[in-house]
DNA sequence: ATAATAAGGTTGTTTAAACAACTACAAAGA
DNA sequence: TCTTTGTAGTTGTTTAAACAACCTTATTAT
């Protein structure tokens, strides 16, 4: 069994350390501007404010978060007057989440946070680097999930 | 303000993605062998195989956890029987974590399993790439943790 | 039309992440 | 010596991940 690369290197990679760095200096960063979001509360915001009224599962597909986690997120972003659940009258199942108007208002200000905490973590690499780091991932996405 | 890559794309990367996926196919992997182990616990694990007998302390530095997680791992690990607690008698601060003969003894399979991940991860991926990757990974946790 | 199946959401449980507050002990300084 | 400061570990709280079980409503098949 031949071992090309450092095993133990790539679970590095894989553990999540980055990411958790990354989780952390966006609250972080967050907090410093006084917004109170978690980076999956703003994730789901994130689809809302390009597709406001869809549904929990449409929610759900478009941020990688199960449906239970959906029905969580959703309950606190409520709880801060940030969205609210609007029944479908044709369809009884469905909920359609609506951004209110303090959620329509945060986006510049969030996105404003994201982007210059993105900036942070990408400082001085070149983006051919991180062009290879964006396919690179993809494909582990896919090797690991296509195969169930 | 220039963007030179696609924040949208970058935030994919580091929001965990593709990282929660490695971690539901280890587990599952786990699962089919009858590894009662999360990821978590395996890392600490790993890191006992090499050096038994050392402190939390140790522990949560290799492991980029922090102390009250490591805590809570070590509170598991002990009620399955593959770790135990050994207060130091030098310094009573400190506690001495060491490998029971069940935990040293299923090393090997753990370590099939997760080898086994791994490739399938980065089935079809060239080693080049994935040293990018570890390289660039790198170098956004240094640009998040050090700037502290 | 009715039964079976599928889809959308909710609730419950375990484990982990992050952070604050705390206890116990050790080391350093006055 | 005694006080201060630092280190190691624990406990508590909120949020999220994963997964199972469940309820309700739609859709499909017979």
């Amino acid at each position: 069994m031949k071992t090309i690369y450092s095993i133990e290197n790539l679970h590095t990679i894989l553990s999540g350390r980055t990411h958790s760095a990354f989780n952390r200096a966006l609250l972080s960063n967050f907090r410093k501007n006084n917004i109170l979001l978690t980076r999956e509360q703003w994730t789901v915001l994130g689809v809302l404010w390009k597709n406001d009224g869809c549904t929990q599962q449409t929610l759900a597909n478009q941020t990688s978060t199960d449906k239970p986690g959906i029905t969580r997120l959703i309950d606190n972003l409520e709880k801060e007057n940030l969205v609210e659940r609007h029944p479908d009258t044709n369809d009884k199942r469905l909920k359609l989440i609506y951004l209110t108007p303090k959620g329509k208002s945060i986006e510049e200000e969030v996105l404003n946070v994201v982007n210059q905490t993105l900036k942070e973590a990408v400082k001085d690499i070149e983006s051919e680097r991180l062009q290879i780091v964006k396919e690179t991932f993809q494909q582990i996405y896919d090797n690991l999930e296509t195969k169930k």
